[in-house]
DNA sequence: ATTGTGCCTGACAACGATGTCATGACTCAT
DNA sequence: ATGAGTCATGACATCGTTGTCAGGCACAAT
């Protein structure tokens, strides 16, 4: 910034309005300043501008997903950053990985960095040590699970109704004998969705102590195998529900093996693409990542504002999409 | 720090001396800032220290991807984010969606934000506009597609070399009718798919100008329409290559109206979830993204660490993995 | 007693910007 | 001509940190 004063021949705090679009700059100067800034391809530092700016913004914010690579993470990524780039926020993006030590690790450099704000989808058992921060205002917004130890803005999708949904759907269909394929129980949200999709037989005056339920599953082989098991069982379900992506991958894996995809009715948790190209096309609850992600910015946004109303979780809605598999009658 | 420092009874240097692990503090006052920076919870401003440190690194850079929604770019994220998680280093992400202006826009966004280095895919007609930043040695690499009007590194897949692989691969089942569908000719990825996949159709001594060729297919109902329309035509193809998943995805929704799954070959540029999963399996020349995120976080790394040597362009190979549509037979 | 050698330690300037405030030049009404 | 008001401008302190350097202390060697 000196050098581009020296050559326009005029003080620092006049090349600082002009580059901040400050006013009280004659034009004349103004054009000057901006010819020298051009000439030496000067770009103004925003690190050290928010050391001394009153709010001390960086622009930036820090968002936590399971994995950049995951598609749904994706999804809720881009439509932050969308909401966010209207205001010139620029977003870090990191990967968990499910470990609570690197959940911790990444907070603590995106506070080294003095982002704005932080998203992000909680793995540890407890997020009791960003308290501190919260308390400071930094604003924070938890996204697809809801923190614990600490009260802050989350927003969730309604996992227990979609997964109620699921089961009411395939009771309609007349299946009596439907069994629950899920991911592991430390998960917050593979626990709302069997709490739904029980909870939800039991109201339709089903035995749900009889019920199988096959949990841990956290990948498309360990979800092959449980399906293919239960399947080969003396008495076999009629229909499953799957509870997460990858495990409604090995139970079509599974079906298909045993050529039963258009016997065996099959609703999962989590769209996913291709879904209808399938043989049958797949029944799922859908989740809204875009929305997730919407939702996320604006209330981050108003946090960054400056709102100060008490800490809220919002709800997104999950959505029934009839494909085929969830409406395969019982044998 | 003034604060830390008044609590522990020590100067703010010694304090900046324990928080950087800097030789020459005594055990006693060591313990005694750290209990103090606790209490306080406080952390390091980076952005403060890299003002004045010398080298003046952030430890951060930015990621330039046609969208973080979209998969392929998810995982060259996610490879570029590992490898430079091992140095504290944080990665700024965010979406061109083929705006040549957002490019330029973004570029700014980050050199504005100090970054350490560039990692972008190339989406407008020139790069020339970074020339000064490379030229100040800010450490920079293109992926996907390499850069016009600058000598800069690059990491990207075989295009050519992999469609021509495709197109050997149909001849060797017999076809010798086969159609390319492709996506936007400005695109340089989709240029050099064609011309691969061209020229090996006339070293096998095909009339190339009888080849039916389609392009400017960016989504999947464009794809569908325009494959829809090849295979009524009087003298259909046999095989068709699709140069990009979306126009796959097309292609194949085509083929499964006319029910011809099963009878027209079909092999796509990039991999995707589920390809084995449908009736036939979809065959594809698989790019490797992981080992172009890799790799050009290697090359970058390198750079930020000096290296000097001349720019180069580093090619990625692609697979071909068979899953039955590319071993259909000619009817 | 003096000098030298390490080791800790803190005062101070500096990094690149912005907030505050004083200054000088004008304009305009009295 | 005078005082008030407006406008453009730059000097300077400051943000939180690190680089430089000098000072003080303890201990060993002379």
């Amino acid at each position: 910034m000196r050098h581009v004063a020296a050559l326009a021949g005029v003080g620092i705090k006049t090349v600082s309005r002009v580059m901040n679009d400050e006013p009280g700059v004659s034009e004349s100067t103004r054009l000057r300043v901006l010819g020298a800034s051009q000439q030496l391809n000067y770009q103004l530092d925003m690190a050290a501008g928010s050391l001394r700016r009153t709010g001390r913004q960086t622009l930036s914010i820090g968002l936590l997903l399971p994995s950049v690579s995951n598609p749904f993470s994706g999804e809720i990524h881009r439509a932050l950053e969308d909401a966010l780039a209207e205001r010139g926020i620029a977003v870090f993006a990191a990967s968990l990985d499910d470990d609570p030590q690197r959940e911790k690790a990444l907070v603590s450099a995106f506070l080294g960095r003095r982002v704005d704000g932080l998203v992000l989808t909680p793995i540890a058992k407890s997020q009791a040590y960003v308290i501190p921060e919260h308390s400071r205002d930094l604003p924070m917004v938890f996204i697809d699970r809801e923190p614990v130890g600490i009260d802050a803005d989350a927003v969730v999708t309604d996992n227990a109704v979609g997964a109620a949904t699921a089961a009411s759907h395939l009771l309609a269909h007349g299946h009596r004998k439907l069994a629950y394929l899920g991911d592991r129980t430390e998960i917050q949200t593979a626990r709302e969705r069997r709490r739904g999709f029980i909870e939800e037989l039991g109201r339709a005056g089903l035995a749900t102590s009889a019920v199988p339920v096959r949990e841990g599953l956290h990948d498309e082989e360990s979800a092959r195998l449980a399906a293919l098991e239960l399947l080969a069982s003396d008495d076999p379900p009629t229909a499953i529900f799957s509870s997460q992506n990858l495990v409604t991958f090995g139970v079509m894996r599974a079906l298909k093996e045993l050529g039963a995809s258009k016997r065996v009715a099959l609703v999962g948790f989590d769209d996913f693409t291709l879904a209808d190209m399938m043989e049958p096309g797949i029944t799922v609850i859908a989740q809204h990542p875009e929305r997730i992600g919407k939702l996320a910015a604006e209330r981050l946004l108003a946090r960054i504002d400056g709102d100060r109303t008490a800490p809220a979780t919002y709800v997104v809605p999950s959505e029934l999409i009839l494909r085929g598999s969830g409406e395969i009658p019982p044998s």
